[in-house]
DNA sequence: CTATAAATGTGATGCAGGTCACATGCTTTC
DNA sequence: GAAAGCATGTGACCTGCATCACATTTATAG
């Protein structure tokens, strides 16, 4: 399906746009294409845009000290990715984002996003409802993790969101699930 | 400091209002008392308003099946609290929001937010700002639950927020780091 | 098609933090 | 101000998961 109608179906799920209005909050999003591996923020940039996936699959990530990886968010078709502390706060990024597949993308700035959420009632509605969704989400990841052991955040992983299973590595699941490759792998053999 | 002008500091923080506008606004938050100990949102609620903290310290948390409670977060003056996954999606409470010490809050009904939202375009600029904010906290806890050990995260807790060290007891500030109380209390003795 | 790298499985071992048990100290409340 | 009820400290023991090491299987590039 064309990125256009993509982005269009995600809108008009949550908003009313007419064709006119939809074509003008189009014309701020600039099309790009990844190959998996590609790095699209990096710790340290300068992050000015955020990304709609239309095709693929980009994880959001961050790495500490002894070079650990730790994915806060897996983006498939239909998902915002960025580091949205560094894009709202105009500071480098900490969280980086890169393409675990080959990706499409619709990438739109930091300050076009707040253009049209000024100019347009109904899209300032939808970027609201937009994180409502994405704070009770990371609410109820926070509980899962103070609450249930690895096994039992593999299998809510997988019940919430099967594709990813074909998709993703094993240790891309483990740094999801943040317990190392090997206790992961223990989880359903031995 | 009175209720409305703590509302109305904090509103206009990040947004502009003229008096009549935020007379408006105001118009819709219903004052509420409580005693400590009081509960605000039961599990199993019907969960219709989100409370606005002008005095006192409020908690809201899950508890599981084996009883053990969970913190999402502590609700001081200036912050918001309810079970905004119910609040949102009009399904029954799992959160509850109870109160540390006697509290003064201001609530607003969902109904009337979203009514607000839509009339005034600046009141959906700052309840997008506000979740937003939110988001960001939660990603970051989120990363700090999978990156560092119950030590790190009580000094990273009494950095953010020093005025809780003298009002909440070491119980719950364990069950906000997810520790048990006897781990908690082996960090600074033992 | 082969070589090189990356992902996965599996054993051995160590440790952070959980759980249970009980002692002590601090608040309410009547 | 005595009694009852919480909150905290501390020991003993247990367990889930991390880490290290190495074998094996599966991709990927030339």
């Amino acid at each position: 399906m064309k990125a256009e109608t993509i982005l269009k179906d995600h809108l008009l799920k949550v908003i009313d746009l007419n064709d006119e209005q939809f074509g003008y909050v189009f014309s701020h999003f600039k099309p790009m294409s990844f190959k998996k591996g590609q790095v699209i923020i990096a710790e340290g940039d300068k992050v000015s845009c955020e990304y709609f996936v239309t095709e693929g699959c980009l994880k959001s990530f961050y790495i500490n000290d002894d070079l650990k990886m730790f994915i806060l968010q897996f983006a498939m078709p239909g998902w915002w990715a960025s580091d949205y502390n560094a894009l709202y706060n105009s500071i480098k990024a900490t969280i980086s984002v890169d393409c675990i597949t080959d990706a499409e993308v619709l990438c739109i700035s930091n300050a076009d996003r707040e253009k049209l959420c000024s100019e347009i009632h109904a899209v300032e509605h939808f970027f609201r409802w937009r994180t409502n969704k994405g704070y009770v989400a990371a609410q109820k990841r926070l509980l899962s993790f103070m609450n249930n052991d690895a096994k039992h955040r593999y299998e809510e992983l997988l019940n919430t969101y099967p594709q990813l299973y074909n998709i993703v590595s094993k240790q891309l699941i483990a740094a999801y699930l943040g317990v190392s490759r090997e206790t992961l792998s223990r989880l359903y053999h031995g």
